[in-house]
DNA sequence: AACAAATCAAACTGGACAGTCTAGTTTGAT
DNA sequence: ATCAAACTAGACTGTCCAGTTTGATTTGTT
């Protein structure tokens, strides 16, 4: 009974990737339906056949651009101390890359109505690079690297994402500061790694 | 020639609360003028006479908020040690609070639009913190309690916020997370101090 | 009392926009 | 060829809302 016609999924994918930019660049507000559909290059029907609503369609398509926002596969074989300056620099990039800027604003601004959003959205980002993390210190922990245990493991955690996040990323969340990495992160960021290691690692 | 009538201050004021505790609340899109007006307990005219449009008054209301965060006046006589967990403790709660969780999501949906807002808040809330910070790090510094030079202390300093915000902090803006402080977080306070002064302190 | 600023209530204007409806067209499967 | 699902363009409905207009009323000042 498959009369599907193949095109449908063409359509379907048209509207998402058009909304995800809209959404993601303007906001649910500020994006109307019939801006949508144009710039999908679709009928405004057609989008409603296949998301019901705006809400839906907001939801799909911010749902499909959480996908992308992973730092694992950093090569475990690597030094400690160069494992993490590696992580720390596609952590910073990620962050403050205008991207995913613009994800916190949306999330936090679709909060106010709902937060089935930002949940999708955390649990895709911040959440697995959080477990990501938790594991690599761990794995370093059991080898000796590192002297954590495993009571004290989400607290480091947490202390090593909060101190790695770049100070100047609210601000570029509230619009004040232009997107991507400060210049001199690399200080920074070398900094904070050797309070880490400093406290963490017992001897070198 | 002054025939300014005295009450004109008072319904400012009933306008500016009102206003202030709706915006914070649900945001400049879902707040109408007429459901402002009838908050204030005034007429709509009297709003646009004082205020003379919804972003003037949104700002003017935003703006009337941003005085109170202040954390200062921890008494500089404590020990370094103490300062810290007193500054710590207040700084915590007052991101966990729900009304700076309003604050800042209002001020990321508004930059949206326009930057201004956020400025506004930026300079009286998070600016002045730092300064605040900067300022009794520098002085336990010259007083040999902390070790951090000229060059290093907006560093320090940064370091310090950075790994003092609550880590559930953004989950909260997000509305994945209720406001407050979490419970445990004395213990994580305690630690975070500890890191910073095991790498900034080098004799106790 | 007389005046003018401040205020009020309510109607009104104009524009935006979500979602529906209609009537006709394309297109793939059988 | 036939059928039905997918699609299109555009008109239409109903609602919401910022901001304006009007005409009357309150109230402090002189």
């Amino acid at each position: 009974m498959s009369t599907a016609r193949p095109s449908s999924l063409q359509k379907r994918n048209l509207i998402l990737q058009a909304a995800g930019e809209l959404f993601v660049q303007d906001g649910f507000d500020k994006v109307s339906m019939d801006q949508l559909a144009e710039a999908a290059g679709v009928s405004k029907q057609t989008v409603y056949s296949h998301f019901g609503s705006k809400e839906g369609l907001f939801q799909a398509a911010i749902d499909a651009r959480c996908i992308a926002y992973d730092i694992r596969a950093i090569d475990p074989e690597l030094p400690l101390r160069q494992w993490l300056a590696l992580f720390a620099d596609r952590f910073n990039r990620l962050l403050s890359s205008a991207e995913v800027l613009a994800m916190y604003r949306v999330c936090i601004a679709s909060s106010q109505r709902d937060n089935k959003v930002a949940g999708l959205f955390w649990e895709s980002g911040p959440q697995q690079i959080h477990d990501t993390v938790s594991e690599e210190l761990w794995r370093r922990s059991q080898s000796g690297e590192l002297n954590i245990d495993q009571a004290t493991l989400p607290l480091a955690t947490d202390q090593l994402l909060t101190l790695l996040r770049p100070s100047r990323n609210m601000k570029q969340i509230l619009g004040l500061e232009s997107a991507g990495p400060c210049p001199d992160s690399d200080t920074y960021i070398a900094s904070s790694i050797d309070l880490f290691l400093n406290y963490y690692q017992h001897r070198n």
